[in-house]
Order: C-alpha cells, then sequence, then structure tokens
DNA sequence: GTAATTTATTTCGATACTCAAAATAATCTT
DNA sequence: AAGATTATTTTGAGTATCGAAATAAATTAC
C-alpha cells in the first residue's frame, strides 16, 4: 500500500522535480524549469529560493547563454558543484577503481589499484577497499568527512539490502561483506550494485535513452551482464541480484561457467567462452580466472574476418546464445528496447546474424515484434559515470528533496 | 519524470487509499481506517463523508462485530455494492465466461457459452463477444449504462494499450481487435488483459499474498502461463504480453509448439506435452487445436501412479522444463517467491523432483537461496476473481479516487 | 535621453488539504 | 444519574499550490 499524501510530501516531489530538471538540463532559467516541471513560476520561486539557501543551487547572473533578447534577461541555475562531494568505486577482477565527483557530477579525481582479487579472502576486501578510499582521500586533501556518500559496481550478485557481495566472477570468496566494513573504516555510508545495472542507470539518465517503458542493457566483454529498467527504474529484484543474465541457463548440461554451473549463456557468449569454443577446447575445459586480454580478442576476432572457420563457428555460437537469451528474456518482459554495449560489440557484425536467426526461431512473432535493438559505442566509463548519476540521483531524492 | 504534486493530488491519494483499505478490509469503522492509511481521523472524517456524499461508501450501523465494548460503538463503513457495476469476461479455448459483479465485487450473475472459437475470423470476435454481453445483459434486466467497465482476461499476448489480441492458442486468426469493437457494439469501455497476469492481480489482491516485492505466479494446466508482479504492481510488459513463459525457448529447435515455434516450455509442460511424451509421439507431431479433458490428464496420472514408466518420463520431461524455465526466470528477475497453481498442480508430486533437479542445475546457488516456491490449490475461477479485482482497482484509482 | 515594450521573477491573496487539540456523541460502569 | 470510556466531528493553525498583480531589468522607439 502506498503512503499517505500531506503537504510535506508534496513539497519533497516538487523539490525532487526541480533538482532533477536541473540535473538532466545542467543549467535552466526559472522559466524553463516551469515549463519543465509543470508547477507555477511561483512555486519554482519558492522551491529555488529554498534551494540557494540549503546551498544546493546557485545562480550564474554572469554569462548570457544566446543573443541578447528584449525583456529582462532570464538568470540560469545550477546545482552548486561544492554542495557535496561523493564517491564512485568499481570493483573488477583485479582491479579497484575510484572516482570523486562533485554535486554537478563533474569528477575532481580518479585513481586505479590492481589488486590480486581472486583470492582475497572475504573479511580482507573490505579493509582493503576501505585502504584504498583513505589513501584517496588523503592524496586528495580530503577528509571522509566531506564525502557524502560512496557508490560501488560490482561484477556478479550484489545483494543491496544486505550490503553482501553474494558472488562474483572476481572472488573465490562468497558472501563478501562490504556495506558494512567500508562504513565502519571510512565513516562513509556506501552502498554496492551490481555493475551492469549502473550501466542502465546512466544510460537512463541521459537524454536520448531516458525512457517510461521497459529497457534491457546488455553488457558483453569478459563477462556478460545486463541492466534492467522497468517502468523507467532500474530493477534491482529482491536481493539485488537481478538480471543476471550471462548466468541465465543456456543449454541445460551445457558448457562449463566460471560459475562453476553448466550451460550459462557466459559460457558461450563472453571473452573466454568464444575463445575456448574458437580454440577447439572442450566445452568442459575450465575457464580462466582472470580476464582475456584485449589483444587476444582483437587477434580472434582478426582470424574470424580473415576466414577462419573456427573463430567463425565460435562467434556464431555467440550469437546463438545471445540470442535465445534475449528471446527468453523478451517472452518473460516483451521489453520496448533491448540496448547492447560492452567491448564485445567490436565483433558485433560477425554475431549479429545467429542472434537474429535465434530469435526469429526462439519468440513468436507477435511477441518479438516491436522491440527494438540497438548497440551502443563502447565508453568503458559507463560503469562508472552510471554509479556516479545513481549516487547523486538517490540523493537528490532521499536527502536534498526531503530536507 | 514523475508529474507534479499539489493539494489536489493529495487528496486524490489518501481517498485511494481510503478506498484501498476498505476494499481490503471489507467494512472497518473509520478509526481502523487511520490506523491503517497513517491519515488522522479528521481527514478520514472529510473524506469519508464525501465518499458517502458521492455514493460510494455506506454506513453499517446495524450489525455490532464483537462484543459490547465501553465507549461510543464504533460504526462500519464499507463499499456501497450498489455504486457501480462491472463485467468480467473470460476468453478461452471455445468458451466466453461472463460474470456481473458490483462494487464491493460480489457476483450477481453468471453465464457461459460454447462458441467454436479457433476458426473465428478477426474480425467476428469482437461481435460475438458484444451479443454475448448485451444478451446476457437483457437476462438481467440490465442496460450497458448500468455498466461502468469490462474486463477481459484472454490467453495469449494482449496488447492492452492497442485493446488488440495480437496471438492467442484459442485462435487461429492473429491481431483480433477486442476494445474497440466491444466498446462500440455496446457502449461500455473495456479493457484486455492476460489471463495469468489476472491471476497475479487477484492473488496480490488477497491478504495472505499481499507483497510489496516480486513474485512470479506459474499457471499450469492446458497451457502454461505466468503473472508477474514487480514491486507490489503487476507487470503488464510494453505491449502487455509480458511472462509469455509458456513460450519462453526451452529447448533450441526443440519440440512442436502450438504457436508454431519450436521448443517452448509449454511444448513439454503442457497438458498436451506431457500427453504427446508419454503416448510416444514424436516431438513434432501438431498439437491439437482444442483443449485436452481432464480425463484424459487424470488417466495418465494414473498410468504414473501406476508406475507406467513413458507416463512417468513425460511428468520427469515438463518439471525439467519447468525447472529450467524458472531458473531462466530467477536468473533474470530474483524473485521473492514464485507460486504454482493450475489443474496441473494435481500430479505436483510426479514433477517435483525434477524442477528441484533442474533448478539446482540451472542456477547459481547465490540466487535461488531466498526464493520461496510454493503451490497453490486450484481454484477454477481464479481468472475471472483476479478480473473483477483488477477492474475495481482501477476504477478505485483512476476514477473514484480522481472525482 | 526618456518612455514604451517586452520578458523574467517575485509578491500577494485565495483556496485546498492535513493535523492536533478541543468539543461532542454515544455507549457502558458504578 | 453521574462518571468513564471510546468514536467521531469541529475548530483553528500551518503549509502548499496557483493565478493575478506588482516589480525588475533589459531592449526598442521616438
Amino acid at each position: 500500500m502506498a503512503n499517505k499524501a500531506d503537504s510535506d510530501s508534496v513539497r519533497r516531489q516538487n523539490r525532487h522535480l526541480v533538482l532533477e530538471a536541473l540535473r538532466f538540463a545542467g543549467r535552466a532559467p526559472r522559466i524553463e524549469l516551469g515549463r519543465r516541471t509543470g508547477l507555477s513560476l511561483a512555486t519554482i520561486t519558492s522551491i529555488t529560493t529554498q534551494l540557494i539557501n540549503e546551498g544546493l543551487l546557485e545562480e550564474h547572473a554572469d554569462i548570457m547563454t544566446g543573443a541578447a533578447k528584449r525583456g529582462r534577461p532570464s538568470v540560469d541555475l545550477a546545482l552548486k558543484p561544492g554542495a557535496v562531494h561523493v564517491l564512485a568505486l568499481k570493483i573488477s577482477i583485479d582491479r579497484f577503481e575510484l572516482v570523486l565527483a562533485d554535486y554537478s557530477g563533474a569528477r575532481l579525481g580518479h585513481e586505479v589499484k590492481y589488486v590480486r582479487t581472486y583470492d582475497l579472502a572475504a573479511g580482507d576486501v573490505g579493509p582493503r577497499v576501505a585502504d584504498f578510499i583513505l589513501a584517496f582521500l588523503a592524496a586528495q586533501n580530503l577528509g571522509p568527512a566531506q564525502i557524502r556518500k560512496i557508490g560501488i559496481a560490482v561484477q556478479g550478485a550484489a545483494d543491496m539490502g544486505a550490503g553482501h557481495l553474494r558472488w562474483s566472477p572476481a572472488f573465490k570468496a562468497l558472501d563478501i561483506p562490504l556495506n558494512e566494513p567500508i562504513t565502519r573504516l571510512t565513516g562513509i555510508s556506501c552502498q554496492i550494485a551490481n555493475d551492469a545495472n549502473m550501466i542502465a542507470e546512466g544510460l537512463m539518465a541521459r537524454e536520448q535513452y531516458q525512457y517510461k517503458g521497459t529497457a534491457a542493457v546488455m553488457f558483453m566483454g569478459y563477462g556478460v551482464g545486463m541492466g534492467l529498467v522497468i517502468d523507467g527504474k532500474t530493477y534491482h529484484g529482491a536481493t539485488g541480484a537481478a538480471a543476471e543474465f550471462g548466468h541465465m541457463n543456456h543449454i541445460p548440461h551445457g558448457a562449463l561457467c566460471r560459475c562453476g554451473m553448466a550451460g550459462c549463456l557466459e559460457a558461450y557468449a563472453s571473452d573466454y567462452g568464444i575463445l575456448r569454443q574458437a580454440e577447439g577446447l572442450p566445452n568442459s575445459s575450465a575457464p580462466p580466472s582472470s580476464a582475456v586480454g584485449p589483444e587476444v580478442m582483437a587477434a580472434l576476432e582478426g582470424a574470424a574476418r580473415g576466414g577462419d572457420v573456427q573463430a567463425l563457428r565460435a562467434y556464431a555460437k555467440a550469437g546463438e546464445a545471445i540470442g535465445f537469451g534475449l528471446a527468453r528474456m523478451i517472452a518473460l518482459l516483451n521489453p520496448d528496447r533491448i540496448v547492447i554495449c560492452g567491448p564485445g560489440i567490436k565483433a558485433f557484425d560477425l554475431i549479429e546474424p545467429s542472434i537474429l536467426a535465434a530469435l526469429a526461431e526462439g519468440v513468436v512473432p507477435a511477441l518479438r515484434q516491436n522491440v527494438k535493438i540497438e548497440t551502443l559505442p563502447m565508453d568503458h566509463d559507463m560503469i562508472i559515470t552510471g554509479t556516479i548519476d545513481k549516487v547523486l540521483h538517490d540523493l537528490d531524492r532521499d536527502v536534498f528533496a526531503g530536507a
């Protein structure tokens, strides 16, 4: 049952609309905020005055946008960058990446640390990460008190509620606590999430992908992931481990996957799955515990383009797995659009025909007719970008809209 | 972007809460409505007075609930049955079923008509249904003006937005318009939806299944369907055709399905799929165009319980298909609970072991550990019940809360 | 150089809604 | 019959939004 409404919730909602509009537009005068939010100018004045007093917004009277026009010039408003600082942390195989951002989303600092992740004990991960964060902040001349929140993107099944990483290909250990030790050791509140969900979050925050319906964002590369946007919101499932598309079964009793199960989609369509097939290794041979280098994949792609039959077959198998996986997803969720991204799309033209063939065979025409499939050129930072977006959006909604 | 809030939206939301609470409780005094909704008694008085004046609620001063207590006795409020009348129509293979209900959800009339559906032309379905409705209303001494809305539950891919039945096993024809011709010919607004979604809707409207999280309700019988509840709301997908679980591919290039595709889950786990396997027919043999009789399935169940190896194998295959299907669904959506219902669960003990085996093989333990799977004894009316619930809920939300 | 015009923003007065507290109503207890 | 107890309604205050009027700050006209 939804919550009751009162004048407080009205103000919260409308403050949130203003913040969202401004985060989206970058900067805008009051009159445009009125247009975008549907609120009267009187209300916009009231809300923005309050937000300015709270230090969340600032006026940009200086710079004139566009040619001189008649009438009183509008005054742009923008999120005040210094209002708050946040961190985004990306944990992947053998690699921690940290980015410092301000309230406007601008990046102020960046650092990468290479750590042999696979063999870390469950209890050591949190402290390691916390050390990294504290060292980074010290180097930036910032105290932990100046950071409002940390967003953490991890590969694998992230239990958002508990703050544990239930399972991840980056670690041998299971059920790794992250939120609690990091918050305890740094004093900063933090929140984990699945990396592919963060890509979806980031895309949906951008204008061209702003979408009210249901979309699936698939990531292919060292693994296969998926972020779901359902009715305009990223979906995290009961425990935050939703959309483990890569570990959706493709063929019962099939190829051995990094997760220990047999027949996962990833075992056919990830870098290592494609490589294994191309090298003619048996499906049961063990996947590598660290990432396949990009140069290896480039070489494979070259071989396929040169006509190498084994390589071509591997790409076709990958496409078939993806195609049937998407077909199953479509049958279940009937999304409006599917976006495919990640390093794996460099060879997309090699796998696309078999994706389409599998789709044609795997789902009733009535169901697949409206879905749009598109690819998105890889921006290696999409995970970090999306994580920053999510942290800031959450703060807008939960903290700043409610103040 | 969400909508702006104002005092109107506050009242709408709170009126809705009161109506919802009362629909849920059946009857309740004002003080309890205050507890349930979180609203002050002053507000409850204001809202209920308005609703009574509008003819949506009535007081039940007469009947005392419970033993006599000290103090001013409370006065129960309840939805006024005569406030509005609605119809629920279920369209399935060779069968139309119509139920008349009042605003409280009580059923006032019921009629079934057998029609050879499979061969009807797309343009003839709507008029046939409209005739049935008009004749039914005439027999009930009601005019179409006295019916506020018709909810239609159909098997197959219902495009809710367009009001078309894109595809259904009950019809050879594709893309059958329903909303438009029925509304035109009867003058009553109507709304189609998938039948399995209506089961989910109905279950979630009942107390014991009221659930804020994500649940999947699977139906097995003449076909296999699924209704999804995502974040507490039934999910309908981009076009309303979501959760075509029965037509989610199980085995690429596998058994022939009623929908014309190969390898659908339904081709292994529906009545006809199980029967085909038990009879030793090839996977490619055509499914029957009408439903398998319950006596046939009962005989098959008997044979299996008697130790018939072929029959047991057929149930095991069905369980495997369902298990892998659920495994895939879990990987994608990570639901809190799965409810299995429908006539097929009579033989559930025969298929359960292979469902569990397939689940164990098809999804990482970290993902399946929290999900609860339960069966629900079949109530043949669940589809109709859910359809009535949905129509009334929609009216509460869209019409009566906004008045 | 000043008045008119135009556009953006703020102020003002009206209205709607919720809530806490006080008042009222309708029982049972003593 | 007065007192106690519980349910509901009334009252007065507080906060929100909105439309209209007022004000601010520029350009254009003369």
